[in-house]
RNA sequence: CGGGGAGUAGCGCAGCUUGGUUAGCGCGCCUGCUUUGGGAGCAGGAGGCCGCGGGUUCAAAUCCCGCCUCCCCGACCA
């Protein structure tokens, strides 16, 4: 049993300035959570039994599926990360520093490199594999932006497994397997999630799955198909666009000069010259961050997805060129042309783009656009991709239904990493017909103070949190109302803490006013009152925080709590 | 990093435009009395480098400059 004079941290009347996202409220007047800085928070007793809480799911699926639990270090060697090549790639999110003698040193962001490292040194043989690890630890990512309370931080607990084996065909079933303890998971923790597929991003690797918790709040957009079960991060996700009205078929035309004062925009082209967007092309100028320039051609009807353009270039990401840049290229802003770009640019064309004919483009002149522009006839391009960003109501690429999208939080995330880290880590195996072989990886990720702020936005009503029961800071909420309540509630809690349901106990000398409304935002599953009223009646009050106010409270004999309590929230 | 906003008591805010004695209000906190089933009432009280540094001025929370911090919107992540 807890008293709540024993918490640290208060209840409060307003939330604090700046929380403007609902759980996030809920979490800091509840008295769950305190920032400390940008990103940054102490998780005060209640937030932090809610986090051992959601651990303890994580651990016993995870050893379910056959893993085994350990602990690396938050603090790597720099020298590690230089091996794989990261240090150099990932840019400020890794926070670097060195020690007393000047030694490069950096705070874990996740642990690849140190799986393995270890599984270079640990394993040997074939008949060592597969193998599932996993720990639960802090992570620090200087992260440019964080927000939305626990949603986004830049210090975090994750829990992070790491999958070793023999070839693509093991990581296959490591990776369904995974794929199903996270699904019991996030169902345990009362989160309906959806598995999306998603871009590889700096983690590299053939292929990722998020676990996406659908919410206006999140950042994410996700295309969904309602009627086949397409689900796909906008990162990556496609649509059917179809072919250019008049079909595929057409002819290449010759190319013909037009004077098309003033029509620097796609829709004022379309007017001046009588034709449908998806008649034209048009041009995105990008620049990667190691300068690299890249004309990107799209479909006027279509949008680019600089998520796909940068993944063709190879680049963490894309800025817009500068006019001066632009102008370098020979390109003319409004009247662009991929043609004659030539050396001077990266041209990557989107394949809707390729398979359209005789599309309308500038003519890199003001006031000009050439008709019947035909990719390779007319311009070479250094790659053909999907890049268009999928849109609304756009045509499903599975079924041809209509495309929804929403927003979503990636609350974990699964990765076929494939042989990249064995390779640069010089982790190998030996097969049974003599062999060496690299070690095939997988990662699977977790956030755990994110789950918990997702259940905490999920699970709510305008009077405070409502914790489901599988990971709720304590079972029961006891409010003892006066002296002869308090005294009755030590006994009470014995009771119930008996057959394992943890206690919460109200042992202020506050109003009983005070203490309901604080009990309801703090939202323990079961809510007890004891009191010299309800000691006359027979028992203690007894009601659920999911119930609504007012009604469905009842009167429970002491010696039968227990069992009332575990009939309703099942055991704990 | 770009754009927008905010830093005044533990929390939420006013005051600043138009400088001027002791910097206010609500909640919370402390003491006393009353009250005691849905955030009590009365009385008394504590608590402030007005984000930091510089400048202007007889005088700065208030005007000017610089910096720091936090929040929100865009590109990235568990």
């Amino acid at each position: 049993m807890v008293k709540m004079s024993q918490l640290l941290g208060a209840t409060l009347r307003e939330a604090p300035a700046g929380a403007d996202t609902p759980g996030y409220q809920l979490l800091v007047r509840a008295g769950y959570i305190r920032q400390l800085g940008q990103g940054i928070f102490s998780y005060l007793p209640l937030a932090w039994r809610v986090m051992r809480r959601i651990e303890q799911i994580m651990r016993e699926e995870m050893d379910a599926a056959g893993g085994v639990e350990l602990s690396m270090p938050v603090v790597h060697p720099g020298e590690l990360w230089k091996r794989s090549g990261r240090y150099d790639k990932i840019g400020p999110e890794m926070v670097r520093f060195t020690d007393r003698r000047d030694r490069s040193l950096v705070l874990a962001m996740t642990n690849e490199e140190v799986v393995a490292s270890l599984a270079a040194s640990e394993i040997q043989s074939w008949r060592q594999l597969p193998k599932l690890v996993y720990h639960i630890q802090l992570k620090f990512r200087d992260d440019p932006r964080p927000r939305a309370g626990l949603i986004r931080t830049r210090e975090f607990t994750m829990k992070d497994a790491y999958t070793l084996d023999r070839d693509e065909e093991g990581l296959n079933v490591q990776y369904e397997r995974l794929h199903e303890a996270y699904m019991a998971i996030f169902d345990r923790c009362g989160l309906e999630t959806i598995p999306v597929a998603a871009d590889v991003g700096m983690m590299g690797g053939s292929q990722a799955h998020e676990f996406m918790y659908l919410n206006p709040i999140g950042e994410d957009t996700i295309v969904l198909c309602d009627s086949c079960g397409y689900a796909q991060n906008r990162q990556v996700a496609k649509a059917a666009i179809p072919e250019v009205s008049g079909g595929g078929e057409e002819k290449d035309e010759p190319l013909e000069r037009v004077e098309t004062p003033s029509a620097n925009t796609i829709e004022k082209l379309c007017e001046t010259l009588g034709v449908t967007p998806d008649r034209t092309a048009k041009i995105v100028f990008m620049a990667t961050s190691d300068e690299r320039l890249v004309v990107a051609v799209v479909r006027g009807d279509t949008s680019l997805n600089e998520a796909k353009l940068a993944n063709v270039v190879g680049a963490p990401e894309l800025r817009p060129m500068t006019g001066e840049e632009i102008e370098k290229i020979g390109c003319v802003p409004g009247y662009a042309s991929p043609i004659g770009v030539g050396e001077r640019a990266i041209v990557v064309v989107d394949e809707v783009v390729a398979r359209s004919r005789n599309l309308v483009s500038g003519a890199n002149e003001e006031g000009w656009h050439l008709l019947n522009v035909n990719v390779g006839r007319d311009y070479q391009p250094d790659h053909v991709a999907d890049l268009v960003a999928v849109e609304d109501g756009q045509a499903c690429v599975v079924c041809g239904s209509a495309l929804r999208t929403a927003r979503g939080v990636e609350v974990g995330n699964i990765f076929k990493l494939g042989t990249s880290y064995a390779d640069s880590m010089g982790a190998k195996y030996l097969a049974e017909d003599g062999t060496e072989r690299p070690i095939v990886m997988g990662c699977y990720g977790i956030g755990v103070g994110r789950l918990l702020a997702c259940v905490a936005e999920e699970h709510r009503d305008d009077r405070g949190l409502v914790w489901p029961a599988s990971i709720a800071p304590f079972a029961v909420h006891v409010c003892a109302i006066g002296d002869e309540g308090l005294a009755a509630a030590g006994e009470l809690a014995e009771s119930i803490e008996a057959v394992s349901f943890d206690v919460l106990l109200d042992d202020r000398e506050e109003r009983p006013g005070v203490q309901f409304t604080d009990a309801e935002l703090i939202g323990c599953p079961v809510q007890l009152t004891v009191s010299k009223r309800s000691l006359a009646a027979g028992g203690v009050e007894a009601k659920l925080r999911s119930a609504a106010p007012g009604g469905d409270t009842v009167i429970v004999p002491v010696d039968e709590l227990a069992g009332w309590v575990g009939d309703r929230i099942g055991p704990r």
